[in-house]
DNA sequence: CTCCGAATTGAGTAATCGCTCATATTTTCC
DNA sequence: GGAAAATATGAGCGATTACTCAATTCGGAG
């Protein structure tokens, strides 16, 4: 350890195992008894450093919760690259819907106190605005796949369609954190799933019946755009 | 039941008046900047009295919004009661969907804080108990009324689907509130109704070739495990 | 008008929370 | 080893909040 070889490593990577620990203890307290009640206090001593430690790295408040949505956002961002391939538009609508389901209730799963981002219970005006930013996000990655799966339909009805999905999916979110039981979770996953199928599939088949019985009037119909 | 924690008992129809008032000046507020922030000498002072006779009336803060749940219960309670005739489980699907919805809509739009109740949003967890109870209660009637439309479905099914409809309902609410544009709600609004109706459709008709096919085991759709 | 209880008032209290900073400890590097 | 820099500590500050209560006003009966 007397060598001048590396600068600071040891430093940083200790920083980056306090900040980690941090973030880890403050979702816990976060879901456990909600952003408000889990005080700065708390969640130093929980962490098992001083508060002004924890105020080393983090300027305020806020900017744990800050943190955590933003690394939200990233492990979202992540899902949907894996999940936007090229043959999404190919897949069987019941085999689409578990691909862009399943991973999301995985990540929620392993983290609650994202789904308290994503419901926006319980948080500041300023993380409000954000997860708000991401889920437009949201909806525009979805209205995406839904033009890859459905080229005839127009954007504004993907928009929506999008909307509905997302929407669909956050009652589903917020029905599993709701119980504890097992059961309870899969049987409404599937019965959401069901819900979704069926939806998409009357979306589809009135797009479709649009497109084969020519435009009604003048042109435009099919949406392009992008 | 019965107890709001209210203090005075209303000895003069002032004190009604006084109470409404309150209430009504809370239930802004407690939607502008939300029921943490909303803090009760701002109440008192925006309902145009002290802040030591919102404590005549009121036990503590909590109290506030325990009445307003306490009227939102009733208000919900006399809807279902209007909506549950008997001709409901003869009505068409589409007709029924907009019985049971659209005055649940305009509750919740003439007075939002109802919404905020129902959506747990920023709530103590005393009034997040009692929201569950009424909800559970929404899903029995919701139960009710699917044996009304369908009396060969099983109760299991019935009250599964019974939680996909309030929580469908439930989104649109929260969609609904999300944007102050009247464009959007009635699209979003019409939109959820097709999704209902499409897996409402899709339910009946799965039970109903359930029941003709003298199947009660076995082939069905939604896997049944347990 | 006088008197008295009920109603109202709002300055003040106790408690809590986010956050600071002077001090103490550890690490780095010669 | 030892100076200097980096990091950690936690008592305590200022601000805020729900709530109290002694003082004051109101209203109506005699």
């Amino acid at each position: 350890m007397s060598d001048y070889s590396i600068r600071s490593v040891p430093q940083q990577s200790r920083s980056q195992e306090r900040v980690d620990s941090i973030l880890g203890t403050a979702a816990d307290l976060f879901t456990e008894v909600g952003y408000e009640a889990a005080t700065t206090n708390a969640i130093a001593e929980r962490a098992g450093i001083s508060i002004g430690t924890l105020y080393r790295y983090f300027a305020d408040k806020d900017a744990i919760l800050r943190a955590l949505a933003a690394r939200y956002h990233r492990e979202e961002q992540a899902l949907f690259d894996q999940v936007f391939t090229d043959d999404v538009g190919y897949l069987p609508l019941p085999v689409l819907l578990d691909r862009l389901i399943d991973p999301f209730l995985d990540l929620y799963c392993g983290c609650p106190v994202y789904a308290h981002i994503l419901l926006g219970t319980d948080v500041s005006a300023d993380i409000a605005a954000a997860s708000q930013e991401i889920e437009q996000e949201v909806i525009e990655r979805l209205a995406d796949i839904m033009q890859k799966v459905a080229p005839q339909i127009d954007a504004r009805q993907a928009r929506l369609t999008a909307v509905i999905c997302k929407s669909a999916v956050k009652s589903l979110i917020s029905l599993r954190s709701s119980s504890n039981d097992e059961d309870f979770r899969v049987q409404i996953t599937s019965e959401i799933k069901q819900m979704l199928l069926a939806y998409l599939e009357k979306v589809l088949d009135e797009t479709e019946s649009q497109e084969r019985h020519r435009t009604p009037r003048g042109k435009a119909r099919t949406g392009r755009r992008r």
